[in-house]
RNA sequence: GCCGCGGUAGUAUAGCCCGGCCAAGUAUGCGGGCCUUUCAAGCCCGUGACCCGGGUUCAAAUCCCGGCCGCGGCACCA
């Protein structure tokens, strides 16, 4: 019915038809349909080949969007680091502007300095947090250094009659809400309110005494959206901006700030979380003064990371009760926490596209990310073979001399190898405390992973002894030993292996093989058996040689 | 409370605008198997969803009405 809209009107004799010819074809034998159908009917057999749903992942068209004329952008408060969250409408941003060949901007949203005072170094950890996520803008601005343009359009919002300086305390406001038509302030002429502005901008008003709204639908059924303030005035003295210290006393709010900034920068299109939609319609009360056209706007819901704090504010008091090792702690879903416990870039922009640009709000499961960060990280990490809880293993009976296996960094083969010697006839390794008892026990064949076959003789809690048994890997699996890593004792180098667990850090000690030290800050890593993890850190000792290696786990 | 927006498997998403290629696709998770010098990866099989109720229609995940549930906003925050 959806190829041939034509038969629509003939519905009811179409389902007849289908119906008698199904009850025909159930009457043939299973073999007999199979036949008719390769014979009579292959084209059937052509189409359902196909796959469906393979065509690349890609983002809805924008609404009115044209090709090299799309304008996105991102605009961050600089008070906090960003998170998963904000990831969001960065990276679609972003995305968008690649999809267009449009351009990006970069706002830093920091026109209150008192209750969201900005954070001096967030300014540069944002910028960075979103150079490693991938997103590239095209032009940047801070809002603290563009306060004489909004005095300008202040200005001309007053003469245009679009708005009136309210210098009456806010229950005054408050009071008059359902009359606010005969408010006085807002019945004041427009060269009385640009006396009254000017008196602001010199310092006659201190906090609280006064604000400039903008004139909106006194009936509005938000009554946020009723005559919203434009400007308040910020005690800077005792609330230093961190860019203009106290050069300004006068804010404009973030409705004011963001309208015009968007209109002057030519965005054309923004892209932001929901909690703003009842900010475009105020927003557009100050367009229809200026006579300005809105930009598209496209809202989603919020993307939250289950099982993890999101909140700003609560990190925020966290990292200031000293709960957490600063702003990239790996516990927080911060752009940095992720990084730092080994999440790619990747796998961060395939989780917020996959997410698309829903109304509803979305929850991914830490799980989910692993997933994808994983199938990203698989092929580049060194398999590393490191044991916690070590237990120490004597083996006897190898042959004399030097044993030495060459172990290539990732069964692909393409990241390199190196080698691991053992000295014979008697060799003292670690092994993962975690085997002893379960694999690792009296009688048992034990292959240690890409070198040779053990027998265990004795195996207690902090000593284990074993004899050798054969070199081969086809011995092994004649006695199905189970294969476990190892560490040769003579130039271990201890690990630490830090795994964030809600709101734990749960370190585990061992020793990794030698090769650990030859690892850079920042690599990702999988321990064999155990997981991947980034090496975090490795710390040198007094002769600057590495003492330990510290990782976080990312996951399994 | 008022205003706005949503509701597809455990999770995330496709389909909804424009009703019939949808006895609903994909990914991940979960269960099982194969393969494998890792408990990773890979391969195969399985699992499981249109919030509820009415209506329109030959035909509803899709359109309409009502209900329920969830989210957001209601600042001199952004």
């Amino acid at each position: 019915m959806a190829e041939r809209p034509d038969l629509r009107p003939r519905a009811k004799e179409v389902a007849a038809l289908v119906k008698r010819i199904v009850e025909e074809v159930n009457k043939l034998s299973l073999e007999e349909q199979r036949r008719l159908l390769r014979e009579r009917y292959s084209w059937v057999l052509e189409r359902r080949r196909q796959p469906r749903g393979e065509e690349e992942r890609q983002l809805p068209p924008l609404p009115g969007a044209e090709e090299g004329k799309v304008v996105t952008r991102f605009a961050p408060n600089p008070d906090f680091v960003i998170h998963l969250g904000n990831a969001r409408p960065a990276i679609l941003s972003y995305m968008y502007k690649e999809m267009y060949r449009g351009r990006m901007i970069l706002r830093f949203e920091d026109t209150d300095p008192r209750t969201k005072t900005p954070l001096p170094e967030a300014y540069l950890l944002i910028r960075q947090d979103l150079e490693w996520l991938g997103v590239r803008w095209d032009r940047e601005y801070v809002q603290s250094l563009r306060m004489e343009t909004y005095y300008e359009l202040a200005k001309r919002l007053i003469e245009a009659g679009g708005a009136y300086v309210d210098d009456r305390p806010g229950e005054e406001f408050r009071r008059y809400r359902g009359r606010l038509e005969e408010y006085p302030p807002r019945l004041r002429s427009i060269e009385e309110n640009l006396e009254l502005w000017e008196r602001m901008l010199r310092g006659d008003y201190g906090e609280g005494e006064a604000v400039l709204r903008v004139k909106t639908d006194p009936k509005h059924p938000d009554p946020s959206v009723r005559d919203w303030v434009a400007f308040r005035i910020i005690d800077t003295v005792r609330h230093p901006h961190p860019v203009v210290a106290d050069r300004y006393i006068v804010w404009p709010t973030y409705n004011f700030a963001a309208a015009v900034d968007d209109h002057l920068m030519g965005v054309t299109h923004i892209l932001r979380a929901k909690e703003h939609m009842q900010n475009t319609v105020k927003q557009q009360f100050l367009y229809k003064y200026f006579g300005w056209e809105y930009p598209h706007v496209v809202h989603f819901g919020r993307l939250k990371l289950e099982d993890f704090i999101m909140s700003k504010s609560l990190l925020k008091s966290l990292i200031e009760r000293g709960i957490g090792e600063g702003l990239d702690d790996p516990r927080f879903a911060t752009i940095a926490g992720l990084r730092r416990r080994g999440i790619t870039a990747e796998a961060i922009r395939e989780v917020i596209l996959s997410v698309g640009v829903k109304y509803t709000d979305a929850s991914i499961s830490f799980k989910n990310l692993a997933a994808i960060n994983r199938s990203i990280v698989d092929e580049k990490a060194k398999r590393i073979m490191a044991v916690f809880n070590p237990v120490k293993m004597i083996v006897d009976g190898l042959p004399k001399g030097r044993l030495e296996v060459e172990i290539p960094y990732h069964p692909n083969g393409r990241l390199g190898s190196r080698r691991i010697t053992v000295e014979g006839p008697r060799a003292e390794l670690y092994i993962d405390g975690g085997d002893v008892g379960r694999t690792v026990k009296p009688g048992a064949i034990v292959r240690l992973m890409e070198a040779f076959n053990v027998e265990v003789v004795e195996a207690g809690p902090y000593l284990v002894k074993a004899r050798f048994h054969s070199r081969e890997l086809e011995e092994a699996r004649r006695h199905s030993a189970a294969i476990i890593q190892w560490v040769p004792a003579r130039d271990a180098l201890a690990v630490e292996l830090v795994k964030p667990e809600g709101l734990d850090l749960v370190r585990e000690r061992g020793l990794v093989e030698a090769a650990a030290r030859q690892l850079t800050t920042g690599e990702i890593i999988q321990f064999v058996r155990i997981g991947f993890a980034r090496v975090d850190a490795l710390e040198p000792d007094e002769k600057g040689e590495p003492r330990k290696l510290v990782a976080i786990y990312a996951h399994s």
